[in-house]
DNA sequence: GCAAAAGTGTTCTAGCTACACCCATGC
DNA sequence: GCATGGGTGTAGCTAGAACACTTTTGC
């Protein structure tokens, strides 16, 4: 929310002023609930439609701009509504707003990327009747992506321009993994986490592995020395059986 | 304008759809005009308001997007309108949507970048009368940014909460001098230009001299090798004594 | 012993920076 | 001669990629 210090002509303009009837178009804003699932790999909430149109396919939650709300606000209550968490990374991605990509209406849609940590998600019921799943990001040999859900093998549908909305996403998440730490914001602790652990979302975001040699430097003087991450000494036995070191953001 | 091939069931949906008239936002797009000055520098093209609210302030040229076109057609219109020009690079910014940043009524501004070569401008008359004026855009020791313009040598009253729309065009514009051949969208003639005129605009978007030899060597390796940019062979005495080459892109 | 992650060392390359220096030209 | 941009050479630093190797542990 903006307050400006308006002077008395603009107090009084404004008091006075009548916006007129022109159409306007709907605007909604999607989010693009990313997670890594240190198995899976890179994981998007989609969820299934009820109702046409694309009824059946999956597409990325999203809901109309609130005439009160900031429209970052507006992303994170839908964010809340959809997975229950609030204090997580939450980005706007691009605007979509072309004719006709909604059939039943002009909409603009504002897309926001959000980054959940794995572990703070409730597991959703498995079963084909939920209508919201976490799709498995892949990509082909080509680095072209495509889409797995849990149950079915294979290319699933997804509704209208949104396959597009998602490779943006990707392509943008990827091109920050370089030259931010965008990826700790995928950590299930960022107060206790493994090497191994980030290097894990980077590969699941990069969709292919990284030498942990190499990462670990990478991690060392990236991470520590330019943003001040720190060894806590203690050990972890998750992932290996020689034991790591836990390591904290500060 | 997107088209899909809808199922039957869609189509009949989509027919007896009916849009409800629950309230919707404003929705505008504004363009910041960008070129480089080889003397002056990072240049914006700014509207000085002649009405309520913000009146004598400058603002952003932009318009409200039109029900029929796409937000990108609507972007690269408004920039016809303004400027006479078509063919130049246009993208999007970065979508601005909180409560209050026009006092007058709930708006949603998406704003776009578009980057237009200084020569294919028509000069703007000097007079104080003229709504619109060429801005050069400043930096202070800090990398703090500010304004001028021509005739008034300090900071102009930039109205709304466009000042924070230019630094964020400003940030995104370094940001991909890194890593885009985005620089050469201001080149004058891309089929005949000197590295110094490259030079020149790197510096103007960077706001800081750049070492000509490094440039130089940068320029060979990262547009010719990378970008298939050529030596025509030609030279050019416009800016030195002794003969440069103008290059080409393919 | 084997497997797998943890961790160290080395080498090669590419890119950027700083700086010294010469060249060609107009004035 | 002098100023200015054009152009070359070089040395140092850094980050990244590739790869070989050792270490520590559970099984």
């Amino acid at each position: 929310m903006i307050k400006y210090n308006l002077s008395k002509e603009d107090q009084e303009f404004v008091a006075n002023y009548n916006p007129g009837d022109y159409e306007r178009p709907s605007v909604t804003t999607d989010i693009l609930i990313f997670t890594v699932d240190i198995k899976e790999g890179l994981q998007l909430l989609m969820i299934k439609r009820k109702n046409p149109p694309f009824r059946d396919y999956w597409a990325i939650p999203g809901g109309f701009v609130d005439m009160n709300e900031d429209i970052d606000e507006g992303a994170r209550r839908e964010l809340f509504e959809e997975t229950g968490v609030k204090d997580v990374h939450l980005e706007q991605l691009y605007t979509f707003g072309e004719v006709g990509r909604d059939p039943r209406m002009r909409v603009i849609t504002i897309a926001y990327m959000a980054l959940v940590p794995k572990a703070l998600l409730k597991p959703i019921a498995g079963d084909d009747a939920a209508d919201a799943q976490w799709m498995n990001i892949k990509f082909d040999h080509d680095g072209e992506l495509y889409f797995e859900n849990d149950h079915k093998a294979g290319v699933s549908m997804i509704a209208f321009d949104h396959q597009n909305i998602i490779k943006t996403a990707v392509e943008r998440l990827r091109g920050k993994l370089e030259y931010t730490t965008i990826a700790t914001n995928l950590l299930n602790n960022k107060e206790k986490f493994t090497i191994y652990e980030l290097q894990k979302i980077h590969e699941g975001i990069l969709g292919h592995g990284l030498n942990a040699a190499n990462f670990r430097r990478y991690f060392l003087t990236t991470y520590i020395e330019k943003y001040k991450a720190e060894d806590t000494g203690v050990a972890c036995t998750q992932f290996s059986k020689r034991p790591s070191h836990y390591y904290k953001l500060l």
